[in-house]
DNA sequence: GGCAGCCTGGTT
DNA sequence: AACCAGGCTGCC
């Protein structure tokens, strides 16, 4: 299989990797194709070096070999659960302009101003709108639940309906979480490690996702447990209180 | 814009 | 045995 083999970058160089959101992008060199790589819920990219073994060799689906001999450093792609993808693109051009233009901004750089502009377009509920890949690149169940906690906002909130102040704490409240989620190495439940087969540390820090019931560690009412955007969704009904439905939309 | 469906595996 | 899970697509 040629364009398989074509496709997954087999006898390339790899020049460096990109992201945007949740999607990893190995660029081949010289403007050669490029992979991208999504996790899904289960995925796994593994690097093995040469000698060393993965933990599980189930469920794999990808394995790269770099070098000549078969017994060389290898990366794995696993996924039991077969929710992650990888795509092929010609080059990082027609990624930016086919697969990643429809993202909206990498949530680690996003800007309050930007935010608000594609919020104020949407009726929808806050939180749909973060899970909202071209809304807003990078936030999944766990990242959502625990920015509208640190902002102060209720899940519900209508998106449009965001004051600039709101939107503001909202935004910073994002990057904060997401900085400190991956200084930690990424939020394990289950599945997730890093390409040496670390998991992370994050879980522990985690203020309200898979806590509910328990006390609300900044006010100490219990958590609520609850669903939005079709997601389980946990929050506190004190610190993020419901707005009213009167509220009206925020122009500017 | 909501919702079922795609999968496996762990928990109830 | 039934239900649930970190995400997304395509159908209504």
């Amino acid at each position: 299989m040629p364009r398989l083999r074509a496709m997954l970058l087999v006898g390339r160089r790899i020049e460096r990797l990109e992201r945007h959101g949740k999607q990893l992008a190995i660029v081949a060199e010289r403007g050669g194709p490029v992979l991208i790589v999504h996790l899904g819920m289960t995925g796994q990219l593994r690097y093995v070096a040469r000698g060393e073994s993965a933990a599980r060799e189930d469920h794999i689906h990808v394995r790269w070999v770099f070098g000549d001999e078969a017994q060389g450093a290898s990366l794995l792609f696993r996924d039991p659960r077969r929710f992650g993808r990888i795509t092929p693109a010609a080059s990082m051009a027609d990624l930016l302009a086919q697969e990643w233009s429809r993202l909206g901004p990498d949530a680690l750089r996003v800007r309050a101003a930007d935010l608000a502009a594609s919020l104020s377009r949407t009726t929808r509920s806050i939180k749909a709108a973060l899970l909202d890949q071209e809304i807003i690149a990078g936030i999944g169940n766990i990242y959502a639940d625990e920015t509208l906690h640190r902002a102060r906002l209720h899940p519900l909130t209508p998106a449009h309906s965001l004051t600039r102040p709101q939107v503001r704490s909202l935004s910073a409240a994002i990057r904060t979480v997401l900085n400190r989620a991956v200084r930690a190495g990424g939020t394990t439940l289950r599945d997730y490690v890093d390409g040496n087969g670390q998991a992370g540390k994050h879980r522990a820090n985690l203020l309200v996702y898979d806590r509910a019931g328990l006390p609300c560690p900044v006010c100490g009412k219990p958590l609520i447990a609850s669903v939005v955007a079709q997601r389980t969704t946990t929050f506190c009904h004190q610190c993020q209180p419901p707005v009213p439905s009167t509220i009206r939309p925020h122009r500017g």
